[in-house]
DNA sequence: CGACGGCGACTTTTT
DNA sequence: GTCGCCGTCG
């Protein structure tokens, strides 16, 4: 490389939304980056780096595989990475293709270049998700793929009502076979990079009587008549057009000197696919790929993410390095030896083992809780915070991680009734909610006039009488013509084939949009915005509803329009929209989170609360059912994940009744409580929490000390369970007895005592023998009278009268009296 | 067109 | 238990 940063011709034209200046914004970067480097021998930036880190950022000639545990620097390794590439003038901002797969992270590292390199980092245009990545890629060629390049991109929504549209088409029940389960089935289909001719022919067979493939060729070709794409597409259609033109993925392999993956582990199929084609060179050409990834995080196999592509990864490029980042700079040494413990009971690992140098006595272990049930839970968890908090400590600093989602309102029941700030993280998201995809939808139409879905979500909302006979019609009118229908709506209106009624109001949304569609390019787009809701009517339509979310949604409206003034044009907002779909989080507030534990990869808190662990829940009783070891593994990768998101305290829950589906059901500790080291883990002995009144007395923990007040709880079952407190506590997670069948009932029509694979279930059953006997006349303090139908160790099988074939632990019965 | 009741579902989630 | 969807009825 020599003088000056003009870039490769045909990348010039970004169709950047703001103003960026590339060949200056790179020339900054690079410029400041060589200061830096020049400024001292080693560069600021390497200073404070490991020597596997440093050796991951300087590692700059072919394949690199960068195994980054939790909490070892790895977006520092790759952010590194790419200012050196930069300072050492080895390739221009714009020739690193660097990947996330979110925006998030995207976002993240870019912020984090900007500190190393300073300024703007404008100039890497190149760096986002694959899908951002993939729509830059499909603007630009879209016409090789039979696309125009203003096409939509479709979400989850539309893409179900479009499919809904196909099987009604077909004269298929919808209900029968649900748009929901197809949409899924198209989507694995195209996370395994798969047409609708490479489908395999018992998945076409399985939907719609066999017509599961002629539904996505179906679904492919409309997708085409509305100049539109799915998520998938965004990665397949890039891949079409790259294997059908070679010449183009040669100026693409000129033009991308360095690649990075971030989460590699997370990648599918197709994406795996897209990334070959792009970094695969020929022979002789070094391959300058770094893929950053940690096999023991993979926690999205169940959509499509094959952890095999990292295990593979020297296969597939030869030669490559392969650096382990073990050092961890985030966690204590118990969170890390329990983490590590539980990890090493999974098989299909590369392994690694984190370690730290810090080491501090006054550490606490991981600890384990026991509670009674899912409330007592919530409640003591509730004053674990609330006793951090009175010690200084921050709400922001702790998080509460659950399986699943249901799991979240229990604990903010609680924390409304205490008052306690909390953030519930990874709900609904802002443009998901009805009023502003809606707003979207006129937008949407407005700028792309052949947007037959949003034309059909917003054509009747608000109100103006075009029913569904008038959308029938129109959209017959459109097919026959083969126009789009607000094209359609235009001509119809010129005939008498709608009753007068809905022509005059079709005939006055049609002139609404062509006015709209007019002032499109010398109207301000907040402006417009605002304008279209309304004179459309759509402002008015919330203002005249009196429910309690009314005024919520007009707020909603506001902050849309407010958002957009952040964006150029209202084509450049819809763009963000379409792929950014999270809205920022007040981060001002001190609350504690609340979230999945799949949404807390990559987040760190001082403190974390698991709660859950439960044989059932977690693992889930589902990917036991029907992912067998594979998906056992995966739970266990989340448990990992878990435990490693805190840095100095980590508290496991589990409770021994829950809720689910509306049933109470007894439940078993998680398997994963076993695989803990006791070394670094200690059980929490007494709880706080005195059950309330007024509730039957389930509230307070079988593991309390004897108190004052236990004689509240004078049930035969309470006393039982406080006389065999200390053998419960030992037997459910000190000694291990087999898990075989262990498993929350999912009701009556549930599937009954599965197992999983033969040699993770059941370890041998040491407990000591049993008081009962089977087929004993028992009575338990919540199921009432039953019948022991088996026994194994401490556990046992009740037919109860009422409550139906439940597994409880001994110390939870007592024999019945007979009468 | 809107309200109400019945019915089924109900892990995890990004783009 | 609860939510959301769908179909029916007024």
């Amino acid at each position: 490389m020599t003088s000056g940063f003009d870039d490769i011709p045909f990348f010039d034209e970004e169709p950047a939304p703001r103003k960026p200046a590339p060949a200056a914004a790179a020339g900054g970067i690079a410029a400041r980056a060589m200061a830096a480097r020049d400024a001292s021998r080693a560069p600021d930036y390497l200073a404070g780096l490991n020597p596997e880190q440093r050796e991951a950022v300087e590692s700059l000639d072919g394949p690199v595989l960068v195994l980054a545990g939790a909490g070892t620097g790895k977006t520092r390794v790759l952010t590194t990475r790419i200012a050196h590439i930069l300072a050492t003038g080895r390739a221009y901002p714009s020739q690193i293709l660097a990947v996330t797969f979110t925006n998030k992270a995207a976002r993240e590292m870019k912020e984090r270049i900007a500190l190393l390199v300073g300024g703007a980092v404008e100039g890497m245009p190149w760096l986002g998700t694959f899908h951002s990545i993939g729509v830059r890629l499909l603007r630009r060629h879209a016409e090789l793929v039979g696309l125009s390049s203003d096409f939509t991109i479709l979400d989850t929504d539309d893409v179900i009502r479009l499919i809904k549209q196909l099987i009604q088409a077909e004269g298929l029940d919808d209900k029968r076979w649900p748009a929901r389960t197809f949409a899924g089935m198209i989507d694995n289909w195209k996370n395994k990079g798969l047409d609708p001719a490479q489908i395999p022919e018992g998945d076409a067979r399985a939907f719609a009587n066999g017509k599961g493939r002629e539904l996505y060729v179906a679904y492919q070709n409309r997708l085409k008549t509305l100049n539109a794409c799915d998520f998938g597409d965004l990665l397949l259609h890039p891949i079409r057009m790259f294997r059908a033109n070679p010449d183009i993925l040669k100026e693409y392999h000129e033009k991308f000197r360095y690649i990075l993956v971030d989460e590699y582990q997370d990648t599918n199929t197709a994406q795996y696919m897209w990334l070959r084609l792009l970094a695969q060179r020929p022979k002789g050409v070094p391959q300058n790929v770094c893929c950053v990834g940690d096999d023991d995080q993979s926690i999205y196999g169940w959509r499509g993410a094959e952890v095999d592509n990292i295990l593979r990864f020297e296969k597939d490029f030869p030669g490559a390095k392969v650096i382990k980042l073990e050092r961890n700079y985030r966690s204590t040494e118990h969170i890390l030896g329990a983490a590590g413990h539980l990890i090493a009971h999974n098989e299909g690992r590369l392994g690694k083992t984190l370690f730290t140098d810090r080491s501090d006595p006054d550490d606490d272990k991981v600890i384990v809780h026991a509670a009674w049930d899912s409330e007592e839970e919530a409640r003591a968890v509730g004053e674990e915070i609330e006793q951090l908090q009175r010690n200084q400590h921050n709400l922001n600093d702790m998080a509460i991680l659950v399986r699943a989602s249901f799991q979240m309102r229990e604990f903010e029941d609680r924390f409304v009734t205490l008052g306690l700030n909390y953030r519930v993280i990874g709900g609904p998201r802002f443009y998901e909610r009805l009023e502003i995809r809606d707003a979207m939808a006129y937008f949407r139409l407005i700028c792309q006039p052949a947007d037959d879905l949003a034309f059909e979500r917003i054509i009747n909302t608000p109100k103006r009488g075009l029913g569904d006979t008038t959308v029938r019609t129109l959209h017959d009118y459109a097919r026959a013509r083969e126009v789009p229908m607000l094209a359609a709506a235009a001509e119809i209106i010129e005939t008498d084939e709608l009753k007068n009624k809905a022509r005059k109001s079709l005939f006055d949304v049609v002139t609404d949009f062509r006015r709209w569609q007019s002032l499109l390019e010398n109207t301000p787009h907040t402006e417009l915005a605002e304008q279209v809701l309304d004179e459309s009517g759509y402002t008015a339509m919330w203002q005249n509803d009196k429910s309690a979310e009314a005024p919520g949604r007009l707020e909603n409206l506001k902050e849309l329009i407010r958002s957009m003034e952040a964006f150029e044009s209202m084509r450049g907002f819809l763009e963000h929209v379409s792929l950014v779909m999270d809205a920022e989080q007040n981060e001002d507030l001190d609350a504690v989170s609340i979230m999945t534990l799949h949404s807390a990869k990559g987040l760190e808190f001082e403190t974390v609360f698991l709660p859950g662990w439960e044989e059932g829940l977690f693992p889930h009783q589902r990917a036991l059912d029907e992912g067998g070891r594979a998906a056992l593994e995966e739970e266990r990768r989340l448990a990992y994940v878990g435990i490693t998101r805190a840095k100095r305290r980590c508290h496991i829950w589990f409770v021994s009744n829950r809720r689910i589906h509306g049933l109470w059901q007894s439940t078993l500790p998680s398997r994963f409580l076993d695989e803990l080291p006791p070394g670094h883990v200690d059980v929490a002995e007494t709880e706080q929490s005195y059950g309330g009144y007024g509730r039957g007395g389930y509230g307070q923990s079988r593991f309390d000390n004897a108190d004052p007040f236990s004689n509240t709880y004078s049930t035969p079952g309470w006393k039982r369970a406080q006389q065999h407190r200390s053998d419960a506590t030992r037997d459910n997670w000190g000694t291990r007895s087999g898990h075989a069948v262990e498993r929350i009932g999912y009701g009556e029509s549930g599937p009954k005592g599965r197992t999983i694979d033969g040699e993770l279930v059941a370890r041998s059953t040491s407990a000591e023998p049993s008081r009962f006997a089977v087929g004993d006349r028992v009575f338990h303090i919540k199921f009432g009278n039953g019948n022991i139908a088996s026994i194994e160790g401490n556990k046992l099988t009740i037919d109860f009268d009422r409550a139906g074939q439940k597994r409880v632990l001994d110390g939870f019965v007592e024999k019945a009296k007979l009468t």
